[in-house]
DNA sequence: TCACGACATGTCAAGGCTGGAATGTTAGGA
DNA sequence: TCCTAACATTCCAGCCTTGACATGTCGTGA
């Protein structure tokens, strides 16, 4: 769905071709929209098909140099102010939360005790390319910037969440949760 | 990928019909994993397939009563505990804040402003469930209540990173950040 | 008794995503 | 000069998801 929309705000940044944004996917967008490599050939395809970008060089390899039309332009100015963005998440690390009555307390701990290791690394990774930002700041990349900061900010919570989380299941005791199999 | 594991685990707490299962999904799941009616039929019919539920009851109106097997008990709890949850989400509103350079710092702080209202708006809906849950407490759902608390954290979360974030855009002042349609 | 809302399931087309395979070119270092 | 890593694109099968359509039954209140 916005997969579209991706491409076509970072060809509005600067023209590329289909392996240039695979980079930028990889990299940058990677945590808030991944994209696998067909995706991305597939779509740009598409939006040539559409109108909304169009090849203005090829070079060598069978290089084409996509770059955003005005149509394009005007689409992307249109999801970014108009449309309502898709609020709704999907969480599997949440789902299996619901579902933790089925094992032992013990073993919903050890659940909650890895999902904040992992927040943590992941926080911890985020902060070091925080200061790595800030020391070097990029102008072209304040937004992007505002965007980790929700990342410290979420896995922070995280973090925070399933350490008391954690302490919920230890305070409450071991309660008879558990339903072995065979009913 | 998981809605396989979210219906053995909603069978796993009591057995029932498609079609109450499909209550649950549009109330208390809804939130982590949003599933459609005939994904549900689908999914169900593909576990009794694989052997993890089996039909154990006809009602009326071609009513049939799933429950979960042995085998079926056996694949949850080996989700729950040995399988890597999948933490990659994708998020359009954090999308749109990599391309806000597009439009003028009067539009993004609107944007952002947005994104702030509609955050709290969710805190309050959660605040009300969790005040309702919290008066009237079912032992069934303490798991379903720290997921709960996740909500409550998550969307105070984004509400002061977005006006965090608004005040970011308005002490930069307007930078030259637009580029006009047509280069 | 009869209409209607809730109960209940099934099917399908269209489209998107995943992961992999296939194919070939070019620049640069050994 | 030759090899290799990086550059660069295309295609595809299989799967999941979405959204709609189709079909029918049962209980209850007017």
């Amino acid at each position: 769905m916005s997969l579209r929309h991706a491409v076509l705000g970072l060809l509005a940044d600067r023209s590329g071709s289909g392996y240039d944004l695979l980079r930028t996917f990889q990299s940058s967008l990677a945590n808030v929209w991944p994209a696998t490599q067909s995706q991305l050939y597939t779509e740009l395809n598409r939006l040539a098909d559409a109108g909304l970008v169009a090849v203005t060089a090829e070079g060598p390899r069978g290089r084409k140099e996509y770059a955003i039309t005005d149509a394009g332009r005007t689409e992307l100015h249109h999801w970014l102010l108009e449309v309502e963005p898709e609020r709704q998440r999907r969480s599997e690390s949440l789902l299996r939360v619901f579902f933790l009555d089925q094992v032992t307390p013990e073993q919903g701990r050890t659940y909650l005790e890895r999902e904040g290791r992992a927040a943590a690394a992941a926080h911890q990774g985020m902060r070091e390319l925080a200061e790595r930002i800030d020391a070097d700041p990029d102008p072209l990349a304040v937004y992007g910037r505002l965007a980790l900061e929700w990342g410290l900010r979420f896995t922070r919570m995280q973090q925070e969440w399933a350490q008391w989380a954690a302490e919920q299941i230890t305070e409450r005791g071991p309660q008879p949760q558990v339903r072995p199999p065979g009913h």
